[in-house]
DNA sequence: CCACGATCCTGCTAGC
DNA sequence: TGCTAGCAGGATCGTG
């Protein structure tokens, strides 16, 4: 489910709310869900865990990095419903939590999956994370991901736009619902090929790629049905979409009825009239 | 390299 | 009302 804006504002309010705090001993209170435990089984996570202080929080792509002493990291990936709080000794229980980190004041860091595709690391050393991480493709919001950068990414690049927009080998942070905005933005058809966008179409991506998501975190992340903040409160997003979710509304640029399709086997939404389909591309 | 289907799970909705 | 197929914001793996 949640996409770089709301893993943003997830790593921002857990900065602010456990940063500091001392993790118990064992680290592990709770996990029912051992599948969810990528690196360690149950019991060895909770013994490897505990003591340690919460030094960092970062996101990388979709992942939630959690820099503790002793050089150990934390990471969480929320895949389609996970959720992470932070929750006071005595609040009542969350529904859906698989695993609780319990820090000595007695507080909590929970995470809770309806699905329970949501997964666990613990690394020990910051080379074993980044050897995790090494595939993944620029942050798209960093001062580095120039319009060059892109342009060079999109280069000699074959295939529709969207499936190469949600390969986070390419670029990272963009899911379903960004990459509809943005295809949206930027004026393009979800199936354009990448080799037929010219150098402006490019561009245009690229600028559309930035607002969205600069957009969605201004707002906190969108919320459709599971997404919540650290705090476990809803984002305000899902009112500033352009296209996703909406189809039968009229679009807000030209007036035309949003259309769902089906674009490698995700949800599509697009105006017909502002995505018009590329018609010289099977020519080439 | 790219496309497609299956897979990991649960809950909700549309359609009968 | 009850059943069931299909779908949901992600990512990976195997096959063609």
């Amino acid at each position: 489910m949640p996409e770089l804006p709301e893993v943003e504002t997830t790593v921002r309010d857990l900065r602010r709310l456990i940063v500091g705090r001392v993790i118990a001993k064992p680290g592990l209170s709770f996990a029912d869900w051992p599948k969810m435990l990528i690196t360690h089984p149950p019991e060895v996570m909770s013994q490897l865990l505990g003591s340690e202080e919460v030094l960092a929080i970062n996101r990388r792509a979709k992942y939630v990095l959690v820099e503790l002493g002793h050089a150990k990291f934390l990471v969480f990936h929320r895949k389609m419903t996970g959720n992470l709080f932070w929750r006071e000794h005595d609040a009542p229980p969350d529904r859906y939590t698989h695993v609780i980190i319990p820090f000595v004041d007695g507080s909590e860091l929970r995470f809770a999956d309806l699905r329970k595709f949501g997964r666990v690391y613990l690394f020990l050393s910051r080379e074993e994370m980044n050897q995790h991480l090494a595939k993944l493709g620029p942050e798209p919001l960093e001062d580095a991901f120039t319009e060059e950068i892109f342009h060079q990414i999109m280069t000699g690049r074959k295939g529709r736009l969207k499936p190469l927009l949600l390969n986070q080998a390419l670029v990272v942070g963009l899911g379903n619902i960004y990459v509809n905005e943005a295809l949206f933005v930027s004026g393009l058809h979800p199936e354009r090929r990448a080799e037929t966008l010219s150098r402006d179409d490019q561009n245009r991506l690229y600028q559309a790629i930035r607002m969205v998501l600069n957009k969605a975190v201004d707002n906190r992340g969108t919320t459709l049905s599971d997404y919540m903040d650290g705090e476990g409160q809803k984002g305000g997003n899902q009112e500033h979409l352009f296209v996703h979710f909406r189809q039968g509304e009229p679009c807000g640029n030209c007036g035309t009825t949003i259309i769902k399709t089906t674009v490698g086997q995700r949800g599509t939404y697009l105006c017909p009239q502002c995505q018009p389909e590329f018609k010289e591309q099977g020519l080439t």
